[in-house]
DNA sequence: ATGAAAGCGCTAACAC
DNA sequence: GTGTTAGCGCTTTCAT
């Protein structure tokens, strides 16, 4: 890089101290309009631009928040990044993105850089791998606000953004029931994930209100397209296969809707199917599918601005209660119910 | 943020001097094992780590590389800025991202951002709005090094790296002549865009190549679903509607298929489309489309390798010769041809 | 209204 | 083998 142009050179030429220049720049009341307008003019002439690196050091802060995530490449991951890029922009934050890809390994790895780059929060979904959180305990044993969502834990002392799971998994097997489906099974995800809890529960309580027997054979662990066209598979060649498919995200009820038209099933009439996300995916397939929508994009900005907000009020916090934030889903009809 | 462990605090307790310990802590040769041991011993006691924003400082690097990019929710771009990530990774550098959401005016002033957080290296793939290229312009005169990748420009002095457009393209509309396609459609990128200069001519040439005159009236602009869509309704309502389709990108093709669909036609009997990227969605649409693997992957890794590359030859840089570097695609045949 | 000096955390040239 | 000092670019007390 070319050698940039500081408050030195700006003094220099002027025949200033680099204070007066660093007043004059920003509009210090002490200093006479006349050296304010010369050093801003030749600031400007000379294309100078503050040191981030400088101020960095002399705040301790860096207005940069870390994102800790499993993987860009998934739509709902990168629809949240884009909230979250969105309110870090419009509060002069930039975003360092550091991906575990799912290995719990390099979540470690990813909580040091974050600490190593000194950034000022940390926003985290962590990998479904993780079981141990002492590496997110760290970060908050040094007092750095950590905003976990989508993927989260009670058991940590932080805030937490998350869709209404529970919710969203209701509408969508009360969706199933009313469209006439008596056996409905649920492609889960794992059950140390809350979502994983949360969904499995919404679909529990669902089967209740409507007087179905909850049945753990119909409950498969599957959340990924190539193991759910497996379990699929599975379960679509039993005699009594069930109509009704509740599955933990569109990829994995893509999956099923695959399986089901190789084995010469159709949709919706044979089976009905019903996916969590509301990817791009869900509206391509075919039939489109009904699904629930989370709200990605949403879910990003609110985690972003609860953390901004944790970092504007670090100095005169006292005692630390998490926030849990709740965002609402929606259930999308289509046409594959 | 808690107050963090400096190198001061070592010496103190020790009763070093500060460079001492510096020196101790990187293992310089002239230290006594002894305090080299104590020293390291207690900076691990007390959790140590160096402070990287006074290293910035001091070294006027910053370990990071920015990233200009239109849209992350985009499956090709996730995939790129995956293998970015991985490159940056492995060799210790971080990567900040910038969306500019396809607009210009955000576009520049991603690139102010990147110069005041004094990244080392940009990567840079603008956006379809851009005609104006100084911005970019000025990170170059900055000499900061800089990479594009996919939408490239060949008249700023600058490494590029993409995918080879031309020889997809070609293979793409070879493969639909060879299925029996006479009449073939190519819904192109806008061409100030180099993938849209190339892709056409890649259909171009592919035509020429088996004696297929080049019909300007099948070529329409439409790059994404919504306006491939309605592209496609009002080309497949022609009489003489063509039985190729040839799109600059996934969506497009999907769409085109969505609009058959739709009009009673069949894909692939009544007409045959093939895609540009190789997305998920492409498995996932019905008939699983035919389309040209870009290796966004690849791609993004082979741009961050340059880059820090260029990074890495800074000082001893004399003559500059931009390089430009061409991942080959590939045709991945599926059943929408 | 302006300047001198100290300090943010670290390193390296220069003592001794 | 270890300490002293200066400096990266900027801000901010404390002088004057």
């Amino acid at each position: 890089m070319k050698r940039q142009i500081t408050i030195k050179d700006i003094a220099l030429k002027l025949g200033l101290s680099t204070s007066t220049v660093s007043r004059a720049l920003k509009d210090h009341p002490d200093i006479s309009p006349k050296t304010r307008a010369a050093v801003k003019e030749l600031a400007a002439l000379l294309g100078y631009r503050p040191n981030r690196i400088a101020l960095n050091l002399r705040n301790n802060s860096t207005s940069t928040i870390g994102l800790i995530i499993p993987e860009i490449e998934h739509y709902f991951f990168s629809a949240i990044i884009n909230g979250i890029e969105e309110v870090a922009y419009k509060n002069d934050y930039s975003v360092m993105v550091f991906q575990s890809n799912e290995s719990y390994k390099r979540e470690v790895i990813n909580t040091q850089a974050v600490l190593t780059n000194r950034v000022d929060g940390v926003l985290v979904s962590f990998s479904k791998e993780t079981n141990d959180f002492s590496h997110f305990q760290k970060l908050i044993d040094n007092e750095i606000p950590v905003v976990f969502f989508d993927r989260v834990i009670d058991e940590l002392q932080a805030d937490q953004v998350v869709a209404d799971d529970y919710q969203g998994a209701f509408l969508a097997v009360n969706h199933l029931i009313e469209k006439g489906c008596k056996r409905i099974a649920h492609f889960a995800a794992p059950q140390h994930l809350a979502i994983g809890k949360s969904r499995l529960s919404g679909y529990h309580d669902a089967l209740l209100k409507h007087n179905i027997p909850f049945d753990q054979s119909l409950v498969v662990l599957a959340d990924t397209f190539d193991s759910a066209r497996k379990s699929a598979h599975d379960i679509l060649r039993r005699a009594d296969y069930p109509t009704g498919f509740f599955a933990v995200n569109d990829m994995a009820a893509i999956a099923i809707i695959k399986e089901a038209k190789h084995l010469g099933l159709h949709v919706p009439e044979d089976i009905k199917v019903v996916g969590f996300e509301n990817s791009k995916s869900a509206a391509i397939s075919e039939p489109e599918l009904t699904t629930v929508d989370q709200f990605g994009f949403e879910l990003g900005r609110e985690a972003c601005q609860l953390l901004l907000k944790r970092l504007k009020n670090e100095e005169n916090e006292t005692s630390f209660k998490p926030i849990k934030k709740v965002i609402k889903t929606r259930l999308v009809v289509r046409s594959s119910t």
